[in-house]
DNA sequence: ATTATACTGGTCACAAATAATCATATACGA
DNA sequence: TCGTATATGATTATTTGTGACCAGTATAAT
């Protein structure tokens, strides 16, 4: 039998749908599990099946494609930075948060509080979907449904008009050198927007996002009021952040 | 059992909007709660859920949103005043749309369309959320949650900036002597200001809103460039109505 | 407010599956 | 026939999924 025989028989097998374990398929064709295991890493490569441990499955594309399939990065350290970012707001405050996995976390923290929240964020706006106490205002602006958030010149003179108690910015790169800064010329104008606005900047950001660089510079370190990172960074590099700005280490 | 297969199954039954408890999918699949926390925690992060304590929800937006139809009064005919709506717009335009059911669903007729759609309802936006032909410009202001849609002085300033091709307005009641009126004060202020953004207005209402008058008025029938009904008006009525403006019965 | 209960995330250990490596067998062309 | 390339099977170290336990914390009841 040749391999691409098998492989035809294992794929007609799977596509119907039904799941296939690796010892199944080595019993069925009498062939060494690591063949096996071998003709799914070929099948998987062409996207033709989907790779569970233990066996196979029929790709489905209806749920996965449609919606985000990036996993949360650092979710751990994102949390831990939350909840650390949560108890630096008081009642009464008005909030802005800049869009971002680590700021949905920060939200996530704050449900409940009798507080204003603003954001350009639909996914921050929606945790608060259900929740009666927190006042959101969603800035206006073109909606950028990749990273679901809303941006543009609207969005950034409205944010001329206003003034918040407390910012918490996401970034992508952060460098004691070059500053913070993100991928996209537009966000980043955003976020310089949102900086400008607001009283008290935190910079909430895992050490994932140091020592790096990125396209769009958003500001220097000094412009920050803070910098809410978790305990994963290095101690070089927390001492070298300590010389340009206030640092929390969350944990 | 793989893990891929359990998620998918727990997707499934939370995706229904069903609230699933920990305790529950743990019985129902017979694996440890620990195993249940993980996978949910998996998709969490996906996006796909939104955890609770206890157990998991389906998220609030956007994706019940677009799946979920609340019981619409007059569906039909809003259909068919929905279908002559659309074929108002033409290719490049920028229109905008006012909250509302009827509007919601000429936003599904404009989907694909090469447009411009600016909006203040989270609603008829989430419609466009896989649509990469239209762009969706979403105002700011403050999220009314009951209703869906931002409202507040914000809104209204924003519109002052703005000029749109056509505007498709909502309104609850329609009177030939006292005019375009909605229920909220809030609310008809934001329409005044979307009729006064747009070079052509038209009302897509269905014939239940005629000889109605409640408390918010919005504008005098003349200031519409066009009235869009069904075929459930009256003939008086009608009459009456095209004394005062422009009026089109889709059918 | 205080207690009681339930849920949570963390760590550990165990088992299963995997990828990496090597050895062997087979096919093919020179 | 030989040498090479490819496919397969066996072995092993590593990774991954799972369940049990525990300390901390959120929710609910009083």
């Amino acid at each position: 039998m040749f391999a691409e025989e098998r492989r035809n028989k294992i794929l007609q097998r799977i596509q119907s749908g039904e799941p296939l374990k690796v010892g199944a398929i080595s019993a069925w064709l009498n062939i060494s599990e690591a063949t096996v295991r071998r003709d799914l890493q070929e099948l998987r490569a062409m996207g033709l099946i989907h790779r569970t441990h233990g066996g196979a499955v029929a790709p489905q594309f209806p749920l996965e494609l449609s919606f985000q399939d990036r996993e949360v990065q650092h979710l751990r350290e994102k949390e831990v930075i939350a909840a650390a970012a949560a108890q630096l707001v008081e009642d009464g405050e008005t909030i802005l948060l800049d869009a971002g996995t680590t700021t949905r976390e920060i939200a996530r923290r704050l449900r409940g509080r009798a507080i204003t929240v603003a954001t350009n964020s639909m996914d921050v706006a929606s945790i608060f979907s259900d929740d009666a106490a927190v006042q959101v205002l969603l800035l206006g602006g073109i909606w950028r449904k990749s990273i679901n958030s809303l941006v543009g010149p609207l969005t950034n003179s409205l944010l001329k008009q206003m003034r918040f108690d407390k910012c918490f910015l996401a970034a992508n790169a952060i460098d004691c050198v070059h500053g913070v800064a993100t991928h996209n010329l537009q966000e980043a104008e955003t976020k310089q927007a949102m900086l400008a606005a607001s009283r008290s900047v935190i910079l909430a950001a895992d050490h994932s996002k140091f020592g790096r660089e990125d396209f769009a510079r958003i500001c220097g370190l000094a412009e920050l009021s803070l910098l809410l990172t978790d305990s994963g960074v290095s101690p070089e590099t927390l001492a070298e952040l300590e010389t340009c700005l206030e640092v929390q280490v969350a944990s």
